[in-house]
DNA sequence: CTGAAAGCGCTTACAG
DNA sequence: CTGAAAGCGCTTACAG
């Protein structure tokens, strides 16, 4: 019915009906000290008969600050944005800063282009949670603003600071357990080339060698599911799987079931991630949980820092624990 | 190391740099005809050299448009917005759009408030994919910018256009699905009390009668699972469920299981959402689909014929379908 | 406690 | 094809 054509109203607009100066209108609504109560109270109600809201453009603009920030995400549907971005948003909701954030749809190319948007629209700083970035453009955005980024990164660039989980140690809790419950055929499923997953991999491979163990490695692209559940029976089989992330593993699952195979009577198996999908799934996932809140909680931090003045760029390291549900069972 | 001191350089610098007026710049890198070729180059080039980037606010501020759609989700986590964002993204980026992301983080409180934070940043409209709020707090927002709704209000707001899928037909298709299967003994799982919840409850129990048969319907809050459970192989129980969605579907098959029950064979289970968990737990669910993706696509032309001047206020709805996998088998 | 003035970085008629 | 000027809605010293 009603377009919204009534122009917005501006701060002459509540000037002029409360009869003061627009000056005084600015100062009120920000709740500035030095005007009085009664003035204040009034200044008020007149902005809220009228509808008045204030425009962050030209207050941004005026002002080069806009209580923004800008997060980053290459993937909605991974629930580990949203943990991340729910330990985000509870600090900056604490600390007075509103967050909007931009999409990659799993393309590199589309998230720069987002981080630029967003950049553009003069946020105060950005939080970027994805690895997928390359740190030419990760540089680029640092040198306008404040950027910390979530996630490992293969060389830090050097104006970005990070955070992330401890993907040794991760790896390291996952493929002890299973050692420890008398598996020594081990198979790895790496998820990809990027930092993160050739530290679990480098990790998985020390851990083994440790113990002893010859480490076997699939590269999970290309039927790697297939061909690891296709050795399970055979003689020099393996009666174990470490998989990089938890969608892995639990595909890992799902076929193997599929095929008549037991979890874990013949094929234990341990995730990475801790998605919630994990929870669902029978037998239920035994995975490593990332603190993704808290890793959400201390990029926060470091950015309000940066966006304060401090200088320093920072690399923090969380670490993530072994959670032991009912897919992984003692070696037959 | 560096923070971002030097300030970001302006139409001004180029402009000087360039030997040219303000102005100019400006209609050059707008790509406007009636800039000569050569110059246009020549700007362009110093303008890159320099580092510059078009101040959004300053545009926004001048033009009294952004190009920019905000998009509100109550829940990042749930993969349901996944797919309808996909579908307005697609859309947006192909008629030069941007988008920025609100998140309700599960509150009504917390979305209206990134809501209102979105339309004060001076975006050029708004959809809310979420029947959280209220027309209250919807209407207030239409009456800023132009409102599209993905989802199911109990009363549209007259200045909100509405998306959203025929429950009623995928109710009906579900519960039809299980009585060709030859049950007659099917409970529904209902999930909440909002207007989609209950329009698939009503569907269910029409469908029910139509066919001769009673209908029972459950709360899936307060331990409805359990309840079900517990009376699944009673002379008079259910052999079927109906549950409300696909989060409530996976809860009764995970805990069916854990009861050493059997699904099909004990009891068949159908959802609603076709959501990814559905499709990697074992059995596999069967579901009904809404078309997600279409559902942006349609809000976001809806919103796009609005912004550009349309005054009329639509309502579309989308047909789900059925999708049937392992979870429903044929009645003992 | 209050008001007039300049400026944030851009766009848009309007003259040349 | 090019330049000077006003204005978008706010904030911020600066005088009173």
């Amino acid at each position: 019915m009603t377009t919204p054509a009534r122009p917005a109203p501006t701060i002459i607009d509540v000037a002029r009906a409360a009869g003061v100066s627009k000056s005084l209108v600015s100062l009120a609504i920000r709740g500035d000290a030095g005007v009085s109560d009664a003035t204040r109270t009034r200044i008020l109600e007149v902005a809220d008969e009228l509808g008045y809201h204030s425009n962050a453009l030209a207050r941004g603009l005026a002002r080069g600050r806009t209580q923004m920030v800008g997060l980053l995400v290459s993937d909605l549907a991974n629930p580990y944005f949203a943990d991340v971005v729910h330990g985000i948003e509870e600090d900056a909701d604490a600390t007075g800063l509103g967050t909007i954030i931009g999409h990659g749809r799993g393309s590199a190319e589309v998230l720069a282009r987002r981080l630029d948007e967003i950049l553009d629209l003069g946020v105060d700083g950005v939080i970027v949670i994805s690895a997928m970035l390359d740190g030419g453009t990760l540089d680029r955005a640092a040198a306008r603003r404040p950027v910390v980024m979530v996630g490992r990164p293969f060389a830090p660039p050097r104006r970005v600071s990070v955070v992330r989980n401890h993907d040794e140690h991760g790896a390291e809790a996952a493929v002890s357990h299973l050692i420890s419950l008398g598996h020594r055929r081990i198979a790895h499923l790496a998820s990809s080339r990027r930092a993160a997953a050739t530290a679990r991999r480098d990790s998985f491979e020390r851990t083994m060698r440790a113990a002893g163990l010859a480490p076997h490695v699939i590269d999970a692209g290309d039927d790697g599911v297939a061909r690891l559940l296709d050795r399970v029976g055979a003689p020099d089989g393996p009666t174990a799987c470490f998989a990089g992330n938890d969608r892995i593993a639990t595909a890992v699952l799902s076929d193997a079931l599929d095929r008549g195979l037991g979890v874990p009577t013949d094929l234990s198996v341990v995730g990475y991630d801790n998605a919630e999908a994990g929870r669902l799934v029978r037998p239920a996932l035994t995975t490593v949980e990332q603190p993704r809140e808290a890793m959400g909680r201390e990029a926060m931090r470091l950015l309000r820092a940066r966006i304060d003045g401090d200088r320093e760029v920072a690399e923090i390291t969380l670490e993530p624990r072994l959670v032991v549900r009912g897919s992984t069972g003692p070696a037959a």
